[in-house]
DNA sequence: GCCAACGTTGGC
DNA sequence: GCCAACGTTGGC
């Protein structure tokens, strides 16, 4: 069964318009293991949003799919790099990754406070105080609601 | 830039 | 194994 799932990135970092051009990119450098989980539990074909964080309005922008199942995040051995983990070894990888592609921008940008003025939504990890998941999963309606908003303007 | 929330680290 | 200190995330 295809689950739905929420991607999160600065579009400093990483944009969902950098994604179009690159087509598919692997989703590296997540170092929190509820995320990872998340992660080793996504099935080719599951779609994601793509939401753009750190932002003045923050909001999902778009949707991906998962093309490559969970693997071991490279960028984890890459001693000069920011996400090197000497813990991490190709022999035990400790990271994991899974790799997406640019499915369509959402038609309208769903932003976070009009999600949080959906009551239907109140359920979404997002939504939640305190909570900073970098990788989450979206319940099927949920993904509905959120694509319904996305056919109108805010 | 602030700061609440949370995960991680490390001393004991 | 507890928990204080610390670092990071991310909305505001």
């Amino acid at each position: 069964m295809s689950r739905y799932w929420l991607f999160k990135s600065e579009p400093d970092a990483y944009s969902f318009e950098q994604l179009r051009k690159d087509g598919t990119t692997p989703w590296s450098g997540v170092r929190n293991f509820q995320a990872r989980n998340n992660m080793m539990e996504m099935q080719l074909g599951d779609l994601g949003f793509f939401y753009h964080s750190s932002i003045a309005e923050p909001a999902a922008v778009g949707i991906v799919r998962v093309v490559k199942t969970a693997y071991p995040d490279f960028t984890a051995f890459e001693k000069s790099g920011e996400y090197y983990d000497p813990r991490s070894t190709p022999e035990k990888p400790k990271w994991m990754m899974v790799d997406v592609e640019y499915v369509e921008p959402l038609e309208h940008p769903v932003t976070l406070a009009r999600m949080r003025a959906e009551p239907r939504l109140v359920a979404m990890p997002l939504l939640k105080r305190g909570q900073r998941l970098s990788v989450q999963p979206v319940m099927p309606h949920e993904w509905k609601i959120v694509l319904e908003l996305s056919k109108t303007p805010a």
